[in-house]
DNA sequence: GTTGCAGCGTGACGGCCATCACAGCCACGA
DNA sequence: TCGTGGCTGTGATGGCCGTCACGCTGCAAC
């Protein structure tokens, strides 16, 4: 799936393969030479963190590659996570154009390159380049977007099961658009699904369970195929 | 609060006092001449709706008077409220950018007069001029903020109590910076208040006659006044 | 007036789920 | 080879809160 990225990358990640789908393609070539003088590039080890919540924004980070989990957490320890950044998105846009604190915190779960723009560079160069201001609003409309569904997976639902199906056919909608059955790789611990949908470790191994029963799905070590899936949009429609 | 507006605002919302603190202000004139010709005006009763969920988008609404109701919800019904609209708000935004459907509805629940701009003429005026399309991404920063705001309400939290008390104090933040005792009207049914934090309405009804119990809060008709933010405080970190 | 309706207050009940506690399991390293 | 730590599975328990049901108030229309 992800290239077996080598060192050079660091030294010019604006030519990895996800910049052509992605935020500053297409721009014209002075706009892309003025990026790339002000684009560092850096590594980050597994459990690493790019920027914490309430922190002044210091700028944003173009992910290369790697995943970074964002999440916020609340006094009591309690944690939720929004989401995985796979390579290719933009983090920190959003505090970086309002000039508030970041509003999440992005900790690296696997090993990540990412380029560094600082906030004031980055603002400057917005400012300059109005169609580079338009592809950052359509990114910040995008993030809001999945910001919204998350709401309503969250908001929307009595039950824990109805959520975790959710989740699951939101996984699905992500990567596959297989019809009757679809695999695929689960890469999160049922700790980490569960900070997502708002619901205790313990129901989200509950609920796992009552779907095998139920013939919804199945679970081969870390892959997972959903055997059902008009199954699992009932339990979402109950 | 909001003055009386007379039918000549509709001539010329872009004259409204809120302007000069909002999206399109301190452009330079030939923009503000531009946004002025692409702009048409109009009034909405209560009840009426601006767009719905799932529509393609027709274009953004600048609020000059009035509130918006801005929801989600589900096919059985259920009904998730993200946020009222006041005047000066810019509703659409993401959805027109990105041009993906609107994500949410948007409801008039007091009289409104707003300002519409196709998605065509908006996105084209976007283009050519840049510092709007900055305006608009620092804008969309903020429509996120307010929305990982609302999820952290939400979702981090285990009792209603919690969550009413999170709700009440983002109102305290938005209203007023008092610090022993803040007053403020309360514009929202129990069902409304219970559609945004994700409760029902009895619980709320109920949560409202206990915090009256512990001298947290009073309601006298439709004003509110919070006797103890610092007890609310706890019983959000509890 | 009175009729209707929208919103609020309150009791009873039951189910879902968070929590605690513990037991297997696997990978990994000493 | 044995520990050790992270992850998953499962039972017991209790409490919160959603739901149903009903009564109350106040307001507006006729």
């Amino acid at each position: 799936m992800r290239a077996p990225y080598g060192l050079e990358i660091i030294e010019s990640c604006l030519s990895c393969p996800h910049r052509e789908d992605r935020l500053f393609c297409n721009l014209p070539p002075p706009a892309v030479q003025k990026l790339a003088a002000i684009t560092s590039a850096a590594a980050y080890p597994k459990g690493a963190t790019l920027f914490v919540e309430g922190q002044s924004p210091r700028g944003v980070f173009i992910l290369c590659s790697g995943r970074v989990k964002l999440s916020t957490s609340s006094a009591d320890g309690r944690t939720l996570i929004l989401r995985v950044a796979e390579p290719g998105e933009v983090l920190g846009l959003p505090a970086t154009v309002t000039e508030k604190p970041y509003e999440l915190t992005a900790d690296v779960i696997e090993p990540t390159q990412a380029n560094f723009i600082s906030r004031e560079d980055f603002l400057r160069f917005l400012g300059e380049h109005g169609e580079a201001a338009v592809r950052v609003a359509q990114q910040l409309g995008e993030t809001y977007h999945s910001a919204i569904a998350e709401m309503r997976t969250i908001g929307l639902s009595h039950s824990a099961g109805e959520k975790l199906a959710r989740f699951l056919l939101d996984l699905c909608a992500d990567h596959d658009e297989g019809k009757g059955e679809v695999k695929l790789t689960l890469t999160f611990t049922h700790e980490e699904i569960a900070q997502m949908i708002g619901a205790s470790r313990e129901t989200v191994t509950r609920v796992f369970a009552d779907f095998k029963r139920r013939q919804l799905l199945q679970v081969k070590g870390s892959t997972l195929i959903i055997k059902n899936k008009a199954g699992l949009e009932s339990v979402v429609g109950s």
